[in-house]
DNA sequence: TTGATATCGTACCCAATGGGTGCTATTAAT
DNA sequence: ATTAATAGCACCCATTGGGTACGATATCAA
């Protein structure tokens, strides 16, 4: 069941969708109950959740009667890799043999070249870049799309 | 923490990375004990995990004494995708409007045409392709990769 | 034939976390 | 002032991922 979007992140998806298409721009916000309604969504959830991206700054709040929230920024400006880390926290693991990780993992403090490492680096990146390449629009567009992920080597300089 | 590879999922590709390694063929397989060990890693999980590498038939294993595994596919053919099915069950999320669905998600219930239909169908495409485009050669080899994920539209035909 | 070494299958346990709720504070329109 | 909305908490529960245990089966070697 890894590897996939949790049902917030879905959630996400459906009430991005539904703001993207709403009209009117900043003078007609949608509220969260609103959205809520039209798909038969838990309402209380997804207000979290809208509270999330506005958090992430994927979306802009209106407060206050006949508020809601609007799309702030252009569908193809938005990757799904914000949306995902607005909901779930940072996409990475196996974070070993990273700079950023004090912790090296079990492998790496046997080993003196951590096998490890670089598959799981080289995964991660393509990942990232992967998640940075497809945008809203390519998911509620109506144009196919072509994602591109190139993969240039890092570590493991033999 | 979602859409990352779980930790089951990491030691696969170590033992896969230790298998593709692994000098001699057939005569020459690679015990769990010994990738447990090499790897500090639990030793009667790591067993687990192979088996399941078994069952999904990306690695062939020889029994008893002096016995193991050896990876029985070249590298270069056997795709992310089907590791991680092995390990973790099959990669996929809001099958919803899916023909192999027959439980449509709430706001396929109550909408004619479903708005999240679409973008979900799409990502889990986008995703599936782009875990099959991945080969264990990539994750391990020296060459730098290039992967391409074209997304054909499907559905929502208006 | 016996023992040692492996995998194979299955069942089980525990902690982490994703999915979901509730309450209070704040902001804005009427 | 009242109503309608978001903002920010803190909390609960069921699921599941990470990990263990044990008996069965297969193979090699003495």
């Amino acid at each position: 069941m890894s590897f996939s979007l949790t049902r917030k992140t879905d959630y996400a998806l459906v009430a991005l969708a539904a703001l993207a298409q709403q009209e009117g721009g900043h003078d007609n916000p949608l509220s969260a109950r609103e959205i809520a309604e039209r798909h038969q969504l838990p309402a209380p959830l997804l207000m979290n959740i809208l509270k999330d991206l506005h958090r992430a700054e994927i979306v802009c709040s209106r407060r206050g009667a006949g508020g809601g929230y609007i799309l702030c920024k252009d569908p193809a400006e938005i990757a799904l890799l914000q949306i995902i880390e607005a909901i779930e926290g940072p996409v990475s693991v196996a974070v070993c043999c990273d700079d950023a990780e004090p912790e090296p993992c079990s492998a790496c403090v046997s080993e003196p070249a951590c096998p490890i490492a670089s598959p799981m680096q080289r995964f991660n990146e393509l990942t990232h870049k992967f998640l940075q390449h497809v945008k809203l629009i390519d998911l509620i567009g109506d144009q196919p799309t072509l994602i591109q992920v190139p993969l240039t080597r890092t570590g493991m300089n033999t």
